[in-house]
DNA sequence: CACCAGGCAAGCC
DNA sequence: GGCTTGCATGGT
């Protein structure tokens, strides 16, 4: 692949392992919308629109520094995925996985939305997860206009953990605006560091993570493996435990035995296999 | 009308 | 410690 500046954009090209489409749509993220041909997202207060024409991916409105700088990263694009695709699909489940979402990258996100992003979805849909995000975001978050249209950045723990759960309720969040508040007041407070969980070794940043109110093993997992690139983790929800026990044990397992299996199998790649398999699993259900 | 949704905390024993 | 229950809200 290489990345080219032209006319404004920046234009990748000979793009392999890298489909727009499967890759916002995975689950992993829930703030990436379809527009046109393509996609705008807002990641860490910047705009972007992008199109993919088959091998071809354009990132609208950037600079080569700032693809250096931020977007290469975010989209993950310094690890080979055909290398890990590869050893994957050793296991012959996961070869059909990767069959279906070969070109999903896990998006490399800002810690604190993913924080609050999981947390919100705790025993929710994802549909929902989105309209409640969308309307964390409108609310308190700040306005950018981009391409004729207002977006919004995600709001800040300062922001946040100033609100009442009263002020909070417009974004329907049910049980969970105490949680985000919980959340918003401990990064506020340096109680939970954003800045030193990136450098703190796996176990430590979760025991961090599970210090907030509303944040538990499943949910730490998703921002271990989102918010900050442990690709070991292996989280299991309902969508993971069903396929893994079609799949693998072909009965009902304990999570606890699917994760001690899925560590073994998976090993250093487990957070890639599991959103293969999520992607997969959610595939076949909605196609069925 | 039940039941479910990328679980979790709190309350039991 | 492990196990059970209630939880806001919106969609089938």
């Amino acid at each position: 692949m290489r990345a080219e500046e032209k006319q404004g954009a920046v234009v990748l090209y000979d793009v392999c392992d890298f489909d727009l489409t499967q890759t916002f749509t995975c689950g992993q993220c829930f703030r990436w919308i379809p527009e046109n041909e393509g996609y705008i997202g807002i990641a860490s207060g910047r705009a972007l629109y992008a199109e993919q024409h088959g091998d071809k991916i354009i990132l609208y409105d950037t600079t080569m520094r700032e693809y250096e700088t931020f977007w290469r990263g975010y989209f993950h694009l310094d690890e080979n995925y055909d290398a890990v695709k590869r050893i994957l699909s050793e296991d012959a489940a996961l070869a059909e996985a990767i069959a279906y979402g070969g070109g999903i990258r896990i998006l490399r996100q800002d810690l604190w939305e993913c924080m609050v992003s999981f947390i919100i979805s705790a025993n929710n849909n994802i549909p929902r997860i989105q309209k409640i995000i969308a309307l964390l975001c409108r609310n308190f978050g700040e306005p950018i206009g981009y391409r004729g249209k207002t977006y919004y950045t995600f709001p800040s723990p300062e922001c946040l953990c100033t609100l009442t759960r009263d002020e909070l309720s417009v974004i329907r969040a049910g049980f969970r605006d105490r949680y985000i508040l919980d959340a918003a007041q401990k990064a506020a407070a340096g109680d939970i560091s954003l800045d030193t969980l990136s450098d703190m070794d796996t176990e430590t940043a979760r025991q961090q993570l599970t210090s907030v109110c509303g944040i538990g093993n499943k949910v730490a997992d998703c921002i271990l493996l989102f918010g900050l690139g442990r690709y070991e983790v292996f989280p299991i929800d309902v969508w993971m435990r069903r396929i893994m026990e079609n799949l693998y044990f072909g009965k009902e397992t304990a999570v606890d035995e699917i994760m001690s299996f899925a560590r073994r199998q998976f090993g250093l790649l487990a957070g890639y296999a599991q959103q293969y398999l999520f992607y997969y699993a959610r595939e076949k259900e909605t196609k069925i």
